[in-house]
DNA sequence: GGGTTTTGGTTAACCGGTTAACATACGTTT
DNA sequence: AAACGTATGTTAACCGGTTAACCAAAACCC
């Protein structure tokens, strides 16, 4: 009896099939009312519960959902874990979805996929239920993923694949708008824009379609001096970037940032070159983490709610997982503007 | 043939039995070269690729391992996703386990449980292969998780049930030491302890004893006035106890946490009442997180690699499911000093 | 050349659930 | 009273692997 009992064992005890136990198990309306109580009597003096991995053979149903991080080329196959470890999002992404997900019974796996054929076979070998893209893959990646028959929800994506996933997102175009607009309304005419590459990453190309409106509407120029891409989201590409601006002596009083990490990153460059955020420079940052309020300075943002953003991807993917036939759905979460201090309104010189 | 081949189809393809082709995948000496190659060829032709939940179910071995973070009793059931969200030092370790994990082929799964019998039960659901306790549980669940059968690794802890199970963990006594130390030669004579409860926590206990150590050999007495517990580590509750600081109006220089994250809210917290690190209060973190080096003042801290005690954490259970002989190890990772910016010389006034 | 290993392979039960198909008893309908 | 549902179970195959037990042929030994 040192073992953990099994569904005959419970058969047995109530003097019923093992059949009759798995119908109570899951409410199949197939048992009479005594025998149920005879069969949850037995469950409850064995200290019955299943095995998920039996019931996972058997039902094609692991309970398992995988949150797919994105792997660029270049990175060696562990790069998950250092992603992970630099990028607070994903931090605050991925404990949202596990909250939701624990209430249902369901655990989450991550992992990083270089190619699409890893994610296919990751998929299968752990019968995955749902799948969570997080951040920009290769859109080839997309067309296999649909042919894998289970619920994907995707995140910050815009291209036209789109259309068949689920999607959480934000309004990025009015982020980037929000963010030039308040730092136009400071006074400033010369501003940057930081990000990663445009071309990769559809969600900064948002932002900076919201950056350029700002700027249009306002009268000024889009300068492309002042355009500054980065490869990867870290606190030292931030500093590079910041060092770049110095070295090359740029005229500008104002920037936007895609992401908070840069921005802390820069306003620490900036501080070890004597120069001053925000007197000499006003930095918005982007998504709010919860460190943003306690840097020095602290950070102006647009603010999203990344674990809500979280919670809503898995809440989209549990109700597909439960019945087929759901509609598609997107849901786009608020951005708005948090003023702290890293931005303060221009003193004509 | 949409289907993912399963074992049975790669046999009638080799004309051999399933027997043989499962022989051929586990490396059992019973196939002739021969016949080996046909099946190679085979599982190569039809992409086949087992299926984990399959081999979980047939050989209880799920090449899944599980992290448990610890629950507080008085916490809902979901917190887990919200003590990851705020502690950076999870993430960290968390990172490092999965890059070794992953390499192993095995997935990591989380959760916090806040009774042993939640554990138990998730343990053997999920036909667990390995556990890693991070953090400070209640006694009694070792006792149980004991008989579990499976490797355990724990992670900074102190109790005699140590003597069971692997450990990693550092020198939180020389980190103590090191902290109230470096704060000593810089002159200072009244210092402060900032800890979790020392009651609940021997990891944080070990840290006051190097911390009482330091103070004992430069001859200074050991305040209880200037020893401070909190509950949670959060940077809200490292504001709260800077505000007690100032409102009590404590005569204090120096300072030394038990964490980053809560010398990161001390310094907020003085700084918005006007106060100055390093020149009204020095501070000294611990862990050395990521962020503590772009926050202004840079923390200094006492550096441990979360990331490596990860990975060691890592390590050794996989060594441990290997084979079931090997001997219980404890693994202490070195700590050190990182002297920054949020700590000066005081001067004599 | 007959007996014994060794080599290389197959068969079939098993892991712990699920579920389609079948069986029986009982109440209803006509 | 025959025919037919309906409610309540049971049987047994199945999910996709693993592995103990068995077996035939070849190799080895005197």
């Amino acid at each position: 009896m040192t073992n953990k009992p099994t569904i005959r064992d419970v058969a047995k005890h109530a003097n019923v099939s093992p059949a009759t136990v798995s119908y109570v198990l899951n409410g199949v309306k197939k048992v009479s009312d005594k025998t149920k109580i005879r069969v949850l009597e037995a469950i409850e003096q064995l200290g019955y519960y299943p095995d998920f991995t039996a019931v996972s053979l058997s039902k094609r149903k692991s309970n398992l959902i995988g949150i797919m991080l994105p792997l660029t080329d270049d990175m060696p196959d562990n790069a998950t874990a250092s992603v992970l470890k630099n990028n607070l999002y994903y931090n605050e992404f991925i404990s949202g979805v596990e909250m939701v997900a624990r209430e249902q019974q369901f655990d989450t796996l991550l992992t990083g996929v270089a190619d699409q054929e890893e994610c296919r076979k990751w998929v299968k070998k752990r019968n995955l239920d749902g799948l969570i893209f997080l951040g920009i893959f290769p859109k080839s990646i997309f067309e296999q993923m649909s042919k894998l028959g289970i619920p994907i929800v995707l995140i910050d994506t815009y291209e036209e694949y789109t259309k068949l996933f689920n999607n959480v997102q934000i309004d990025d175009e009015l982020g980037g708008y929000l963010a030039a607009n308040h730092l136009i309304k400071l006074g400033h005419k010369n501003i940057a824009f930081v990000s990663t590459n445009l071309n990769l990453s559809p969600v900064d190309t948002k932002r900076f379609t919201g950056f350029k409106k700002a700027l249009n509407e306002a009268g000024l120029e889009v300068n492309n001096h002042l355009l500054f891409e980065t490869r990867e989201i870290t606190f030292e590409n931030g500093m590079e970037i910041a060092e770049k601006i110095l070295n090359e002596n740029k005229e500008l009083t104002g920037i936007v940032t895609v992401s908070d990490i840069l921005a802390i990153g820069m306003i620490k460059a900036f501080q070890y070159h004597q120069k001053h955020v925000p007197n000499d420079f006003s930095i918005v940052g982007f998504d709010d983490l919860s460190i943003s309020q306690f840097t020095t300075p602290s950070l102006t943002t647009i603010k999203q709610d990344i674990f809500k953003k979280g919670e809503k991807a898995a809440e989209l993917l549990m109700n597909n997982i439960g019945d087929q036939g759901v509609e598609r759905q997107i849901i786009e979460l608020p951005v708005q503007l948090v003023v702290r201090e890293s931005t303060k309104k221009i003193v004509s010189n």
